[in-house]
DNA sequence: TGTATACTCTACTAACATAGTAGAGATTAT
DNA sequence: ATAATCTCTACTATGTTAGTAGAGTATACA
């Protein structure tokens, strides 16, 4: 697994959203600003994330983005296998891969299996309700700081 | 973190050395039939795993590769490292990252770090040594099946 | 009903990484 | 000598990533 730009643009959107979840809707260039992402690029990835559920938006004046769903109904695991793909470290252990045909390759498929198992038990029991918990936490801290 | 091709093959690679270990050196065009990688793409390969020490090799007429230290001595996660790179999901766990400038981003940050650690406890652990004993162990088990 | 604002859709592109290929050169056993 | 084997540098095809560009559609509101 690796976690490209656009699945890190698409976490910190959807956190984003999940901190208006509820309010109107954001509009693409408020979150384009506020999260540093190129507008034209966030755009693409709010119409992926559309086409797959998880936010809804409205044209016109007042348009824009909000979440479809309850922040705690989605998990960082879902958004990140929608967007960056299977969570394994190789091929091998979602599908068919031409290198793996004997017995030997599967000592590793089997070290590999075990790691996406245990990425997976972390990414898929985040939720971002509990990131948006951890981040007003964290602001709370930061202010106390200063 | 993404195991590509390079990385199995050095991997596949260093356990059939493995197995020869104590032996006389294997020549690259052994390897490469036995294991069905490329052979100038093994050559290359060979000549990084030499660079880092995993690996010596031997000129000439009975020369070959042959590995550097005991198998025991050799972990996965040191080879992947170094062919394939730093474990982490995600550029900002290793270095700097210029996505990363705010704390909300650190909500996020601090997952892949969780992430990048329970995946280095499983191949910072294993041995080559461990998947020899565990690639006997599997062919005993399919020579029993048949 | 016009217009500003905002989302929608398709196509294009620059830069980089991956997975090789090619070929000339150096070393060693016999 | 010469055959076998490693060594080194350069080149290339393909795919992915991270955008950019621009025309089109829907909606609120005056």
């Amino acid at each position: 697994m690796k976690i490209t730009y656009k699945g890190d643009y698409a976490l910190k959107t959807i956190l984003d959203l999940a901190g208006h979840f509820g309010s109107a809707p954001v509009a693409i260039n408020d979150l384009s600003k506020r999260l540093d992402i190129p507008t034209k690029f966030l755009e693409q990835i709010l119409l992926d994330l559309k086409r797959a559920g998880f936010v809804e938006s409205r044209r016109g004046k007042i348009g824009g983005y909000s979440l479809a769903k309850e922040p705690a109904k989605i998990t960082l695991g879902e958004v990140v296998r929608f967007i960056d793909g299977p969570i394994g470290p190789i091929a091998c252990v979602d599908k068919q891969y031409s290198g793996c045909h004997d017995v030997e390759s599967c000592v590793f498929r089997n070290i590999w299996s075990q790691v996406g198992n245990s990425i997976s038990k972390i990414i898929d029991q985040v939720t971002f309700e509990d990131l948006l918990k951890r981040t007003n936490k964290a602001n709370k801290t930061f202010n106390y700081q200063i």
